[in-house]
DNA sequence: TACGTGTACTATACTAGTTAGTACACTTGG
DNA sequence: CCAAGTGTACTAACTAGTATAGTACACGTA
């Protein structure tokens, strides 16, 4: 999955997105240094707010750690979710489900691309 | 699924979602006529363009057929999606399941979500 | 001919997102 | 200690999307 396909994400989203799946898939891993805000800004040709942007967001999902003064990394294990944060999780998988079926995606389909991710 | 939950999303997104998910539930049945946007706008207390706006989307969307002077009415079958739609349809279902993954959910939970909307 | 239908258009207001620039408090290394 | 690097906070301006209001038009039907 390639982030610089999203282009209805907004850019902040689209860094958010892009280091998740980085975490997923093991290429940063827990206690792992993330570039600070102005260099991460520049390598992706984002305003430095864009960035910081970004990392409030993480570390409000709880993926990462913001240390002010030492630097951004990612969290030993992700924070659990509350049970609100789940829920609205939740809904909005089961609003895109319910808009791929409507759309003619069948179950098997659905189910393909969600094993696609535990692969390997 | 309640779309009144959906806070996130537009009034018009949301209204697209719930006519979806009635059309995925068979509460609307192919060939069935909505109510007009006049009178969809006075039931869900939202503005004429509004509800114009979510009708466009939703035959945009190829689940419903606008016939101009006599009303609007669920398409017989949904129109095949493009491959462009598909693909952007699998990016965003993607993005979610990286998301819920880095966040903690795993694989069991979204198989059971998924299964969920496939039972009876 | 009336009426109801979707549609188009203008105008206004509000919100979110992005960029730019500046400044501050904190931690670290020389 | 001090300079450099860190995340953060703040204002300002601009863009885009959303929602509302009102008006008008073209079409199909009874």
């Amino acid at each position: 999955m390639d982030p610089a396909e999203l282009g209805h994400l907004a850019y902040y989203e689209r860094l958010v997105l892009k280091i998740k799946e980085q975490i997923v898939r093991g290429v940063l891993q827990p206690g792992d240094k993330l570039p600070s805000v102005r260099d991460m800004a520049r390598s992706e040709q984002l305003n430095p707010n864009t960035v910081a942007k970004a990392y409030k967001q993480l570390e409000l999902d709880g993926v990462m750690e913001v240390q002010p003064g030492r630097g951004s990394f990612i969290a030993q294990r992700p924070r659990k979710m509350s049970q609100t944060e789940k829920v609205e999780l939740k809904n909005r998988f089961d609003a895109l489900v319910v808009t791929a079926t409507a759309q003619g995606v069948d179950e098997a389909t659905l189910k393909t691309w969600l094993a696609a991710h535990f692969e390997g």
